[in-house]
DNA sequence: CATGAATGAGGGTTCATTCAT
DNA sequence: TATGAATGAACCCTCATTCAT
């Protein structure tokens, strides 16, 4: 197949894609909403898509992998500035919650399983991945002797990935962009006190404050 | 004087039908699938459910029905035993994980929406409800003293009914019942710590120490 | 099959089948609301007809049968009294359109076609009749020389079915009974000034005078 | 720039529907069928048609507006030339039974109530028609003076379009196309004997020469 | 490449008929 | 015999996909 004559084909249908697979799921999505949303003819769709299950993993797939990309891993043991981790953890996460504020749609649709079963894998994937990352900062963190010891990281990584998923599943329903920074910073605290020692509690508050400080000068 | 009606017939619709949707999805469930794993004609299907949605209906309303008896309310304000009351909620979430596992498999089809969105607003519903419930809890620790007062009761019942969620998911995805009483009390600590006043999460250890040593006796 | 034990039970399907066959048309009719109808299971049906066509069968079978019993033969040839054969042709038809009317459910299913194209031969074959026995009456006032002599007896007696069907059509469809002497008196005149000779129609002004005359008497 | 629409494929959906419905009637008629005998796919079916009653709404619609269309008014009263309205009538009735010849698969279906209970309000409402144009021919006879002024115009011209009707249904089974002048000719004689005062009916004979003298000359 | 007409497999539902009790 | 639960063939319509133009 050769790259199709109108640049902008391909782009128009995947939005329009998105709008209706969003809308009806994946199974009632019907083809020709599609393709008619998307100004287009019907059979233009299979000039850029085998299937509509194809191309509502393309959009599945470039979603996932995008927010992949957001896994951020912790640093190798040793000192480091805890308040810049803080402050770029925190970045981070805005980053993240801003992206899937503005993917809202698909995040949405994927969140509530609106595809197929056939395309869940993907979000188990990556909630995995999420998971497992929260693990390695709780490993890493357990080793700085920030967080407390006895915890089955394991378990705790899950319960925490399931506290930032139930708060992207809220904020991808909300119809209003909410206060993602402050949601967060709140979210770090929990997680601070959920996980750290009284020590790193106690510096936790203050490089809040320090954050907060530099932020309104 | 006539055949009797099998009384087996609806249960094992039910059973069949619970299957070929957990397998594939409300929408793309066949009806002849079902009544095939029943061992019955397509037309048997129909004596008992009036549609393919209605038999879904069924199954999921009655779940999430009995979902919802498990919601628990926290005691009135006032001096409380913290031991009984946690080894009450340590219980009661023990019973209803236990639910879960026996129901995991409808109980992971609603959880990845594999319904349709027809019915999503089942299981939105129900998280509200355990997050307000939640909440609800938090908001009377916070009254009696033994939680943290700098919280927000709405986005920390969030995360924390997240939490749970992620807990759910994880179960009824195991082929081998996992050791609900291990992980439920390793999240009752993980909450403490989350929201709980240091010196109700010094108790809290105290409390758990008790409760384990009375267990094993 | 045996007689069955209860001989109400026939008699009172074939009454349910009436009605239900009148207001939805054999194709429609379901046999369930003959049986609920008649206040029995929708097995005995099949205790009594072999199908739902057999039953719709027997019901338009049996009426027409009764119509075809109408049917009155003109007397041979030679010299008659046209009063008393007058009296008696209006009698035989009126009782003729009071079984119409009695009927008037099934006549009407009939004549609406309302059956299904399988059983309109049974209509056709009565029509027949009827222009068969209109045809003989004509020919044998053609030969008594009271008819006029220039007619197509075929095509006039097709003329004149046509025109009391069209009667017992109207008749059929009417909620309260018609005035069907007054009817069909009045078609007894058009008749006689269709195809009579002047001097006989002026004889059969004068007999409908003498017929009303002892009537009032 | 796409295929285009193949024209006959409507017409020839409509004729295949038209000969099944015929042969069946609306209820037993097979979507199937009639794709097929049309050499089209069961789809195609679709693209032209919501559904199959729609298709044979369409027919039926179709055919009892152009034979609304034949009704022919009486002309105002006052004096006229009785021959030239004669002859206009003849040559209309002739058209109009040329037109059924025609149409007679769909009149016939028609005629034997053979769409559904549904669609009878269409040729009852035809009938109608008919009736009351004869109804208004009549009365202006009867005020020209050349009807009999003794009749019942509602009740006569039941019976006459009785007739014409029976004439109707007997042309449209017939197989070989039968000589509709004569039949409507020798149908005016019977009609004029019917409903004409004697002066009328000598006329009509003389006038029933001269056509027919000027015919073949 | 672009179009949209044409295709036909697929599946939910109805309901006449059968048959175990 | 009487019942009504059970059966399964039948059929309409949808819609993803193909393909002639």
């Amino acid at each position: 197949m050769a790259r199709p004559q109108d640049p902008r084909a391909k782009i128009e249908l995947l939005k329009a894609a998105e709008a209706v697979f969003v809308e009806h799921g994946l199974e009632r999505a019907r083809v020709e909403e599609i393709t008619t949303r998307a100004g287009r003819s019907k059979g233009s769709f299979y000039l850029h898509f085998s299937s509509k299950e194809e191309a509502f993993r393309q959009i599945v797939e470039t979603l996932v992998a995008r927010l992949g990309s957001f896994v951020d891993e912790p640093p190798p043991p040793g000192p480091v500035d805890l308040e810049v981790l803080l402050r770029r953890q925190l970045e981070r996460s805005i980053e993240t919650f801003e992206f899937l504020w503005m993917n809202r749609g698909v995040v949405g649709l994927l969140m509530s399983g609106g595809g197929s079963a056939e395309f869940g894998y993907l979000i188990v994937e990556l909630e995995q991945q999420y998971r497992q990352m929260i693990e390695r900062w709780l490993r890493w963190g357990m080793a700085q002797g920030i967080y407390r010891n006895d915890m089955d990281a394991d378990l705790i990584s899950l319960a925490l990935a399931g506290a930032y998923d139930s708060l992207a599943r809220r904020v991808v329903k909300e119809t209003k962009r909410p206060d993602l920074r402050g949601m967060l910073l709140e979210m770090e605290r929990f997680v601070a006190h959920a996980v750290g020692t009284p020590e790193y509690i106690a510096q936790f508050d203050s490089m809040v404050n320090n954050l907060e400080r530099k932020r309104n000068s």
